[in-house]
DNA sequence: CTATGGCACGGATT
DNA sequence: AATCCGTGCCATAG
Protein backbone atom coordinates (compact mmCIF):
# COMPACT_ATOMS: atom_id res chain seq x y z
CA UNK A 1 0.00 0.00 0.00
CA UNK A 2 0.97 3.20 -0.95
CA UNK A 3 1.60 4.29 2.68
CA UNK A 4 5.43 4.92 3.03
CA UNK A 5 7.14 7.19 5.23
CA UNK A 6 5.12 8.15 8.68
CA UNK A 7 6.73 10.21 11.22
CA UNK A 8 5.30 8.81 14.11
CA UNK A 9 7.61 7.26 16.43
CA UNK A 10 6.34 3.62 17.04
CA UNK A 11 3.21 2.66 14.89
CA UNK A 12 3.04 -1.47 15.15
CA UNK A 13 0.89 -1.89 12.90
CA UNK A 14 1.14 -0.36 9.47
CA UNK A 15 0.97 -1.71 5.53
CA UNK A 16 -0.85 -4.61 5.52
CA UNK A 17 -4.60 -2.83 6.25
CA UNK A 18 -6.18 -5.67 5.12
CA UNK A 19 -10.16 -5.81 5.93
CA UNK A 20 -11.01 -6.37 9.86
CA UNK A 21 -8.11 -5.53 11.78
CA UNK A 22 -7.60 -1.99 11.21
CA UNK A 23 -11.28 -2.13 12.94
CA UNK A 24 -11.47 1.57 13.63
CA UNK A 25 -9.30 4.59 14.50
CA UNK A 26 -6.36 4.17 12.06
CA UNK A 27 -7.09 6.28 10.00
CA UNK A 28 -7.66 9.13 12.91
CA UNK A 29 -4.06 9.69 13.37
CA UNK A 30 -2.93 10.93 9.61
CA UNK A 31 -3.42 13.92 8.70
CA UNK A 32 -5.04 15.39 4.88
CA UNK A 33 -1.80 14.42 3.36
CA UNK A 34 -1.57 11.12 4.76
CA UNK A 35 -5.12 10.31 4.18
CA UNK A 36 -5.25 11.23 0.78
CA UNK A 37 -1.94 8.67 -0.35
CA UNK A 38 -3.98 6.16 1.42
CA UNK A 39 -7.60 6.66 -0.28
CA UNK A 40 -6.17 7.00 -3.17
CA UNK A 41 -4.40 4.02 -2.81
CA UNK A 42 -7.54 2.03 -1.81
CA UNK A 43 -9.15 3.40 -4.88
CA UNK A 44 -6.71 2.63 -7.20
CA UNK A 45 -6.74 -1.88 -5.88
CA UNK A 46 -10.13 -1.58 -4.89
CA UNK A 47 -13.02 -1.82 -7.44
CA UNK A 48 -15.87 -1.80 -5.32
CA UNK A 49 -14.44 1.82 -4.08
CA UNK A 50 -15.77 4.65 -6.19
CA UNK A 51 -15.35 8.37 -6.26
CA UNK A 52 -18.29 10.39 -7.14
CA UNK A 53 -16.84 14.07 -8.43
CA UNK A 54 -19.18 16.85 -7.86
CA UNK A 55 -21.91 16.49 -5.69
CA UNK A 56 -25.56 17.74 -5.35
CA UNK A 57 -27.95 19.02 -2.93
CA UNK A 58 -30.39 16.78 -3.46
CA UNK A 59 -32.91 19.64 -2.20
CA UNK A 60 -31.76 22.28 -4.06
CA UNK A 61 -29.51 21.09 -7.05
CA UNK A 62 -27.13 23.57 -5.79
CA UNK A 63 -23.44 21.72 -6.07
CA UNK A 64 -21.62 21.20 -2.77
CA UNK A 65 -18.64 19.75 -1.42
CA UNK A 66 -18.66 16.69 -0.06
CA UNK A 67 -20.55 16.35 3.44
CA UNK A 68 -20.86 20.12 3.54
CA UNK A 69 -24.59 21.24 4.95
CA UNK A 70 -26.30 22.60 1.91
CA UNK A 71 -26.34 26.47 2.84
CA UNK A 72 -29.59 26.84 0.66
CA UNK A 73 -31.56 24.71 1.71
CA UNK A 74 -30.18 24.54 5.37
CA UNK A 75 -29.94 20.90 5.45
CA UNK A 76 -27.80 17.48 5.42
CA UNK A 77 -30.29 15.31 3.47
CA UNK A 78 -28.95 13.20 1.23
CA UNK A 79 -25.87 13.11 2.38
CA UNK A 80 -24.79 9.85 3.65
CA UNK A 81 -21.39 11.90 5.55
CA UNK A 82 -21.33 14.15 8.43
CA UNK A 83 -20.82 17.68 7.71
CA UNK A 84 -17.22 18.73 7.58
CA UNK A 85 -18.12 22.53 8.29
CA UNK A 86 -20.01 24.04 11.03
CA UNK A 87 -20.25 27.21 13.25
CA UNK A 88 -19.08 27.45 16.63
CA UNK A 89 -21.34 30.10 18.03
CA UNK A 90 -20.12 33.06 20.42
CA UNK A 91 -21.71 31.26 23.65
CA UNK A 92 -21.27 27.74 24.71
CA UNK A 93 -24.02 26.12 23.02
CA UNK A 94 -23.57 24.49 19.53
CA UNK A 95 -25.73 24.63 16.80
CA UNK A 96 -24.10 21.92 14.49
CA UNK A 97 -24.60 23.98 11.28
CA UNK A 98 -27.50 26.97 10.79
CA UNK A 99 -26.45 26.95 8.10
CA UNK A 100 -27.12 30.88 7.84
CA UNK A 101 -24.48 32.68 6.19
CA UNK A 102 -21.71 30.45 6.09
CA UNK A 103 -22.80 29.86 2.64
CA UNK A 104 -20.80 32.56 0.60
CA UNK A 105 -17.74 32.66 2.78
CA UNK A 106 -16.44 29.43 2.28
CA UNK A 107 -14.53 28.97 -0.76
CA UNK A 108 -14.81 25.81 -2.02
CA UNK A 109 -11.77 24.29 -3.14
CA UNK A 110 -13.97 21.99 -5.50
CA UNK A 111 -16.91 24.19 -7.24
CA UNK A 112 -14.92 27.34 -7.38
CA UNK A 113 -10.65 27.88 -8.70
CA UNK A 114 -8.39 29.62 -6.88
CA UNK A 115 -8.95 32.74 -9.59
CA UNK A 116 -12.57 33.46 -8.76
CA UNK A 117 -11.82 32.67 -5.25
CA UNK A 118 -9.52 35.24 -4.91
CA UNK A 119 -11.39 37.69 -7.31
CA UNK A 120 -14.50 37.94 -4.97
CA UNK A 121 -11.97 38.58 -1.99
CA UNK A 122 -10.77 41.86 -3.47
CA UNK A 123 -13.84 43.09 -5.17
CA UNK A 124 -15.30 45.20 -2.84
CA UNK A 125 -12.19 46.92 -3.10
CA UNK A 126 -12.03 48.09 -6.32
CA UNK A 127 -13.86 49.92 -9.11
CA UNK A 128 -15.54 48.71 -12.22
CA UNK A 129 -12.60 48.64 -14.61
CA UNK A 130 -10.07 47.42 -11.83
CA UNK A 131 -12.20 44.67 -11.53
CA UNK A 132 -11.69 43.97 -14.93
CA UNK A 133 -7.80 44.10 -14.76
CA UNK A 134 -8.01 42.13 -11.91
CA UNK A 135 -9.64 39.97 -13.21
CA UNK A 136 -7.14 39.54 -16.11
CA UNK A 137 -4.47 39.44 -14.34
CA UNK A 138 -5.87 36.57 -12.22
CA UNK A 139 -6.21 34.33 -15.49
CA UNK A 140 -2.48 34.47 -15.63
CA UNK A 141 -2.02 32.81 -11.95
CA UNK A 142 -0.06 29.35 -12.80
CA UNK A 143 -0.05 26.41 -10.69
CA UNK A 144 1.82 27.85 -7.80
CA UNK A 145 -0.47 30.58 -7.41
CA UNK A 146 2.52 33.35 -8.78
CA UNK A 147 1.09 36.03 -11.60
CA UNK A 148 3.01 35.06 -14.82
CA UNK A 149 1.59 38.57 -16.45
CA UNK A 150 4.00 41.36 -17.54
CA UNK A 151 2.56 44.24 -15.31
CA UNK A 152 4.01 46.60 -17.68
CA UNK A 153 1.67 44.94 -21.04
CA UNK A 154 -1.17 44.26 -19.07
CA UNK A 155 -1.23 48.49 -18.28
CA UNK A 156 -0.54 48.66 -21.42
CA UNK A 157 -3.49 46.83 -22.70
CA UNK A 158 -6.00 48.36 -20.04
CA UNK A 159 -4.84 51.85 -20.82
CA UNK A 160 -3.82 52.75 -17.33
CA UNK A 161 -1.01 53.60 -15.48
CA UNK A 162 1.72 50.92 -13.93
CA UNK A 163 0.47 52.34 -10.46
CA UNK A 164 -2.67 51.18 -10.75
CA UNK A 165 -1.98 47.88 -12.12
CA UNK A 166 0.51 47.96 -9.41
CA UNK A 167 -1.81 48.24 -6.60
CA UNK A 168 -4.06 45.61 -7.91
CA UNK A 169 -1.47 42.96 -7.80
CA UNK A 170 -0.84 44.37 -4.07
CA UNK A 171 -4.38 43.58 -2.84
CA UNK A 172 -4.26 40.41 -4.53
CA UNK A 173 -1.32 39.67 -2.98
CA UNK A 174 -3.11 40.40 0.47
CA UNK A 175 -5.79 38.12 -0.57
CA UNK A 176 -6.09 34.62 0.82
CA UNK A 177 -4.08 32.65 0.55
CA UNK A 178 -1.46 35.05 1.34
CA UNK A 179 1.03 36.20 -1.53
CA UNK A 180 -1.26 34.86 -4.28
CA UNK A 181 -0.31 36.89 -7.66
CA UNK A 182 3.21 37.70 -6.51
CA UNK A 183 5.33 37.42 -9.40
CA UNK A 184 7.98 35.17 -8.08
CA UNK A 185 8.50 33.53 -4.66
CA UNK A 186 10.64 36.08 -2.92
CA UNK A 187 7.68 38.88 -3.51
CA UNK A 188 5.32 36.51 -1.96
CA UNK A 189 7.33 35.41 1.20
CA UNK A 190 7.82 38.88 1.41
CA UNK A 191 4.06 39.74 1.81
CA UNK A 192 3.19 37.05 4.03
CA UNK A 193 6.25 37.71 6.55
CA UNK A 194 4.01 41.29 6.34
CA UNK A 195 1.55 40.00 7.77
CA UNK A 196 2.92 37.54 10.15
CA UNK A 197 5.31 40.32 11.20
CA UNK A 198 4.83 40.36 14.78
CA UNK A 199 5.04 36.75 15.03
CA UNK A 200 8.32 37.06 13.30
CA UNK A 201 11.25 36.95 15.72
CA UNK A 202 13.16 39.55 13.73
CA UNK A 203 10.81 40.92 10.79
CA UNK A 204 13.88 42.63 9.30
CA UNK A 205 16.12 39.90 9.24
CA UNK A 206 13.38 37.60 8.08
CA UNK A 207 12.91 40.26 5.28
CA UNK A 208 16.53 39.65 4.51
CA UNK A 209 16.95 36.32 4.74
CA UNK A 210 14.37 36.17 2.18
CA UNK A 211 15.85 38.61 0.08
CA UNK A 212 19.56 37.51 -0.45
CA UNK A 213 19.48 34.44 1.88
CA UNK A 214 17.39 31.78 0.78
CA UNK A 215 20.36 30.25 -0.96
CA UNK A 216 21.21 29.25 2.21
CA UNK A 217 18.50 28.49 3.70
CA UNK A 218 17.45 26.16 1.61
CA UNK A 219 21.08 24.56 1.82
CA UNK A 220 20.50 24.96 5.50
CA UNK A 221 23.89 26.66 5.63
CA UNK A 222 22.70 28.35 9.21
CA UNK A 223 26.23 29.47 9.96
CA UNK A 224 26.83 31.24 6.61
CA UNK A 225 23.40 32.73 6.96
CA UNK A 226 24.18 34.07 10.24
CA UNK A 227 26.99 35.87 8.51
CA UNK A 228 25.05 37.34 5.96
CA UNK A 229 23.05 38.44 8.96
CA UNK A 230 25.57 39.34 11.12
CA UNK A 231 23.79 37.71 14.20
CA UNK A 232 24.53 34.66 15.99
CA UNK A 233 24.11 31.45 14.63
CA UNK A 234 21.19 30.41 16.64
CA UNK A 235 19.04 33.76 15.16
CA UNK A 236 19.63 32.40 11.83
CA UNK A 237 18.33 29.03 12.61
CA UNK A 238 15.52 30.19 14.38
CA UNK A 239 14.84 33.11 11.48
CA UNK A 240 14.97 30.24 9.33
CA UNK A 241 12.79 27.60 10.97
CA UNK A 242 10.12 30.88 11.00
CA UNK A 243 10.47 31.00 7.55
CA UNK A 244 9.87 27.25 7.08
CA UNK A 245 7.06 27.06 9.43
CA UNK A 246 5.07 29.65 8.81
CA UNK A 247 5.92 30.74 5.06
CA UNK A 248 5.14 29.39 1.81
CA UNK A 249 7.25 30.80 -1.23
CA UNK A 250 3.96 29.09 -3.63
CA UNK A 251 0.99 30.08 -2.62
CA UNK A 252 -1.63 28.02 -4.16
CA UNK A 253 0.53 25.22 -3.12
CA UNK A 254 -1.03 24.29 0.20
CA UNK A 255 0.97 25.64 2.83
CA UNK A 256 4.26 24.90 4.22
CA UNK A 257 5.06 22.25 6.17
CA UNK A 258 5.07 22.71 9.93
CA UNK A 259 6.96 20.80 12.58
CA UNK A 260 7.90 23.14 14.63
CA UNK A 261 9.68 20.76 17.14
CA UNK A 262 13.76 21.97 16.41
CA UNK A 263 14.50 18.60 15.47
CA UNK A 264 12.27 18.32 12.87
CA UNK A 265 13.29 17.01 9.77
CA UNK A 266 11.17 16.64 6.56
CA UNK A 267 11.58 20.33 5.75
CA UNK A 268 10.36 21.40 2.26
CA UNK A 269 7.20 19.07 2.52
CA UNK A 270 4.01 20.90 1.56
CA UNK A 271 0.83 20.88 3.36
CA UNK A 272 -2.78 21.69 3.50
CA UNK A 273 -3.95 22.69 7.09
CA UNK A 274 -5.88 20.04 8.13
CA UNK A 275 -8.56 22.40 9.56
CA UNK A 276 -9.22 25.75 8.71
CA UNK A 277 -10.83 28.28 10.94
CA UNK A 278 -12.38 31.54 10.35
CA UNK A 279 -14.17 34.42 11.87
CA UNK A 280 -17.78 33.99 10.26
CA UNK A 281 -18.04 37.46 7.88
CA UNK A 282 -20.74 39.23 7.81
CA UNK A 283 -22.96 39.68 10.70
CA UNK A 284 -19.75 39.82 13.17
CA UNK A 285 -21.03 37.88 15.80
CA UNK A 286 -17.95 36.43 16.78
CA UNK A 287 -18.54 33.34 15.23
CA UNK A 288 -16.14 30.60 14.18
CA UNK A 289 -16.35 28.53 11.14
CA UNK A 290 -14.87 25.67 11.38
CA UNK A 291 -14.03 23.45 8.43
CA UNK A 292 -12.43 19.98 7.97
CA UNK A 293 -10.39 19.95 5.37
CA UNK A 294 -10.99 17.10 3.07
CA UNK A 295 -8.34 16.10 0.93
CA UNK A 296 -10.43 14.20 -1.95
CA UNK A 297 -12.50 16.01 -5.40
CA UNK A 298 -15.57 13.80 -4.24
CA UNK A 299 -17.46 11.98 -2.29
CA UNK A 300 -16.26 8.48 -1.46
CA UNK A 301 -18.34 5.66 -1.80
CA UNK A 302 -19.24 2.18 -2.61
CA UNK A 303 -19.81 1.29 -5.89
CA UNK A 304 -23.32 0.76 -6.61
CA UNK A 305 -22.44 -1.21 -9.54
CA UNK A 306 -20.10 -3.32 -8.24
CA UNK A 307 -22.67 -4.40 -5.19
CA UNK A 308 -24.92 -5.54 -8.02
CA UNK A 309 -22.37 -7.48 -9.49
CA UNK A 310 -21.57 -8.75 -6.78
CA UNK A 311 -24.46 -10.98 -7.02
CA UNK A 312 -23.81 -12.70 -10.10
CA UNK A 313 -20.11 -12.92 -9.40
CA UNK A 314 -18.29 -15.68 -11.71
CA UNK A 315 -17.49 -18.48 -8.65
CA UNK A 316 -13.76 -18.03 -8.84
CA UNK A 317 -14.04 -13.84 -8.36
CA UNK A 318 -17.08 -14.34 -5.54
CA UNK A 319 -14.92 -14.74 -2.53
CA UNK A 320 -12.45 -11.77 -3.68
CA UNK A 321 -15.27 -9.37 -4.68
CA UNK A 322 -16.41 -9.94 -1.48
CA UNK A 323 -14.20 -9.18 0.51
CA UNK A 324 -13.40 -6.02 -1.55
CA UNK A 325 -16.43 -5.15 -0.57
CA UNK A 326 -16.18 -5.41 3.25
CA UNK A 327 -12.95 -3.22 2.90
CA UNK A 328 -14.39 -0.29 0.65
CA UNK A 329 -17.27 -0.05 3.19
CA UNK A 330 -14.74 -0.15 6.23
CA UNK A 331 -12.93 2.11 4.61
CA UNK A 332 -15.87 4.67 4.29
CA UNK A 333 -17.03 3.99 7.26
CA UNK A 334 -13.60 4.74 9.28
CA UNK A 335 -13.54 7.49 7.28
CA UNK A 336 -16.60 8.38 8.91
CA UNK A 337 -15.76 7.66 11.93
CA UNK A 338 -12.64 9.89 11.94
CA UNK A 339 -14.17 12.74 10.95
CA UNK A 340 -17.09 12.21 13.03
CA UNK A 341 -14.47 12.36 15.95
CA UNK A 342 -12.85 15.62 14.55
CA UNK A 343 -15.81 17.65 14.29
CA UNK A 344 -16.92 16.59 18.01
CA UNK A 345 -13.11 17.50 18.74
CA UNK A 346 -13.57 20.91 17.11
CA UNK A 347 -16.93 21.86 18.23
CA UNK A 348 -15.18 21.51 22.09
CA UNK A 349 -11.58 23.32 21.18
CA UNK A 350 -13.50 26.26 19.29
CA UNK A 351 -15.36 27.18 21.89
CA UNK A 352 -12.76 26.61 24.85
CA UNK A 353 -9.91 28.13 23.10
CA UNK A 354 -11.64 30.85 21.18
CA UNK A 355 -10.01 33.80 22.49
CA UNK A 356 -6.73 31.88 21.71
CA UNK A 357 -8.05 31.35 18.25
CA UNK A 358 -9.43 35.15 18.13
CA UNK A 359 -6.83 37.07 20.14
CA UNK A 360 -3.49 34.78 19.99
CA UNK A 361 -1.08 33.28 22.09
CA UNK A 362 -1.79 34.69 24.98
CA UNK A 363 -5.32 33.83 25.81
CA UNK A 364 -4.86 30.15 25.08
CA UNK A 365 -6.51 28.12 28.10
CA UNK A 366 -3.98 25.33 29.26
CA UNK A 367 -5.94 22.20 28.58
CA UNK A 368 -4.58 18.27 28.20
CA UNK A 369 -5.27 15.98 25.97
CA UNK A 370 -6.94 14.12 28.81
CA UNK A 371 -9.39 16.28 30.00
CA UNK A 372 -11.04 16.63 27.02
CA UNK A 373 -10.62 13.11 26.08
CA UNK A 374 -13.06 12.17 28.98
CA UNK A 375 -15.38 15.55 28.34
CA UNK A 376 -15.97 13.84 24.90
CA UNK A 377 -16.19 10.47 26.58
CA UNK A 378 -13.68 8.41 24.55
CA UNK A 379 -9.96 7.48 25.17
CA UNK A 380 -7.56 9.83 25.58
CA UNK A 381 -5.31 7.70 22.72
CA UNK A 382 -8.12 9.14 20.75
CA UNK A 383 -7.31 12.33 21.27
CA UNK A 384 -3.92 12.28 21.07
CA UNK A 385 -4.55 10.44 17.78
CA UNK A 386 -7.01 12.92 16.54
CA UNK A 387 -4.11 15.98 16.89
CA UNK A 388 -1.25 14.15 16.23
CA UNK A 389 0.09 15.16 13.16
CA UNK A 390 -2.98 17.87 12.05
CA UNK A 391 -2.31 21.27 11.33
CA UNK A 392 -5.03 24.36 11.63
CA UNK A 393 -5.24 27.57 9.94
CA UNK A 394 -6.27 30.15 12.27
CA UNK A 395 -8.62 33.25 11.48
CA UNK A 396 -4.83 35.32 10.52
CA UNK A 397 -3.98 32.88 8.36
CA UNK A 398 -1.37 31.50 10.21
CA UNK A 399 -0.87 27.92 10.79
CA UNK A 400 -0.01 26.39 13.29
CA UNK A 401 0.16 22.04 14.55
CA UNK A 402 -3.29 21.53 16.37
CA UNK A 403 -1.16 19.87 19.03
CA UNK A 404 -0.95 23.98 19.99
CA UNK A 405 -3.99 23.99 21.53
CA UNK A 406 -2.50 22.05 24.21
CA UNK A 407 0.55 23.49 24.81
CA UNK A 408 0.83 23.96 28.38
CA UNK A 409 3.62 26.61 28.34
CA UNK A 410 2.42 29.01 25.47
CA UNK A 411 0.56 31.67 27.72
CA UNK A 412 3.40 32.05 29.88
CA UNK A 413 6.20 32.06 26.91
CA UNK A 414 3.99 34.93 25.42
CA UNK A 415 3.67 36.82 28.57
CA UNK A 416 7.29 36.30 28.96
CA UNK A 417 7.94 37.72 25.54
CA UNK A 418 5.91 40.81 26.55
CA UNK A 419 8.47 41.59 28.97
CA UNK A 420 11.15 41.06 27.45
CA UNK A 421 9.74 43.34 24.42
CA UNK A 422 8.44 46.07 27.06
CA UNK A 423 11.11 46.32 29.28
CA UNK A 424 14.36 48.77 28.93
CA UNK A 425 16.00 48.07 26.25
CA UNK A 426 19.59 48.99 27.72
CA UNK A 427 19.50 47.14 30.26
CA UNK A 428 18.57 43.40 29.50
CA UNK A 429 16.71 41.46 32.25
CA UNK A 430 18.40 38.29 33.59
CA UNK A 431 17.11 35.00 34.03
CA UNK A 432 16.20 35.29 37.74
CA UNK A 433 14.63 38.84 37.04
CA UNK A 434 12.58 37.76 34.47
CA UNK A 435 11.51 34.70 36.78
CA UNK A 436 10.01 36.87 39.32
CA UNK A 437 8.47 39.50 37.24
CA UNK A 438 6.52 36.48 35.70
CA UNK A 439 6.19 35.02 38.95
CA UNK A 440 4.07 38.71 39.74
CA UNK A 441 1.83 37.93 36.97
CA UNK A 442 1.34 34.70 38.21
CA UNK A 443 3.31 32.69 36.59
CA UNK A 444 4.94 30.79 39.08
CA UNK A 445 8.22 29.10 37.31
CA UNK A 446 11.67 28.00 38.04
CA UNK A 447 14.61 30.31 36.85
CA UNK A 448 15.94 27.40 34.67
CA UNK A 449 12.28 26.86 33.15
CA UNK A 450 12.95 31.03 32.06
CA UNK A 451 15.76 29.83 30.43
CA UNK A 452 14.40 27.14 28.20
CA UNK A 453 10.98 29.01 27.21
CA UNK A 454 13.52 32.09 25.74
CA UNK A 455 15.24 29.66 23.45
CA UNK A 456 12.13 28.11 22.51
CA UNK A 457 11.22 31.75 21.16
CA UNK A 458 14.46 32.85 20.02
CA UNK A 459 15.32 34.92 22.63
CA UNK A 460 19.13 35.59 23.11
CA UNK A 461 20.57 35.46 26.57
CA UNK A 462 20.24 38.92 28.37
CA UNK A 463 23.89 39.80 27.67
CA UNK A 464 23.99 39.23 23.76
CA UNK A 465 20.21 41.14 23.93
CA UNK A 466 21.77 44.44 24.02
CA UNK A 467 22.96 44.29 20.75
CA UNK A 468 20.32 43.72 18.14
CA UNK A 469 18.03 46.37 17.40
CA UNK A 470 14.85 44.30 18.33
C1' DC B 1 30.50 35.72 41.65
C1' DT B 2 26.61 35.86 38.36
C1' DA B 3 24.28 34.25 34.30
C1' DT B 4 23.53 30.36 31.30
C1' DG B 5 23.68 26.08 29.01
C1' DG B 6 23.87 20.82 29.65
C1' DC B 7 22.54 16.58 31.72
C1' DA B 8 19.51 13.98 33.94
C1' DC B 9 15.82 12.80 37.16
C1' DG B 10 10.92 12.33 38.57
C1' DG B 11 6.39 13.27 37.82
C1' DA B 12 2.75 14.14 34.59
C1' DT B 13 0.89 13.31 30.05
C1' DT B 14 0.01 10.74 26.10
C1' DA C 1 5.46 1.95 28.05
C1' DA C 2 7.15 5.99 25.79
C1' DT C 3 7.48 10.94 25.92
C1' DC C 4 7.32 15.41 27.41
C1' DC C 5 8.16 19.00 30.82
C1' DG C 6 9.80 21.56 34.75
C1' DT C 7 13.68 21.63 37.70
C1' DG C 8 17.81 20.96 40.38
C1' DC C 9 22.67 20.49 40.21
C1' DC C 10 27.00 21.36 38.13
C1' DA C 11 30.24 23.03 34.75
C1' DT C 12 31.61 26.82 32.10
C1' DA C 13 31.92 31.51 30.33
C1' DG C 14 32.23 36.25 31.32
Amino acid sequence: MALQQGYYQSQSQRPQATAHLAQTMSLLGLNSQELNQEIEAALAENPALELVEGRHCPGCGRSLRPGAYCPTCNSASGLDEEPLVFVAPSDSSYSAGSGQGLSEEIPNADTEDLPSYVLRQIAPDLEPNELEIAARLLTSLNEDGLLTADLQAEARYSMVPVTTVESITDLIRHADPIGVGALNPTQALLTQLEVLADEAPDSELCARTIQEGMAFLSKRHYGELAQLLGTSKKVAEEIADFITSNLNPYPARAYWGNQRTATNEAPATYQRPDLIIREQQGTDSGRLVVEVTWPLRGLLRVNPLFQEALKEAPGDKAEQWKIDLEQASLLIKCLAQRNHTIVRLMQILAVVQRDYIMAGNAHIKPLTRSSLADELGVHESTISRAVSGKSVQLPNNKIVPLSQFFDRSLHIRTALKEIIKDEPEQKPLSDTKLAKLLAKEGYKIARRTVAKYRNMEGILPAHLRKATAN
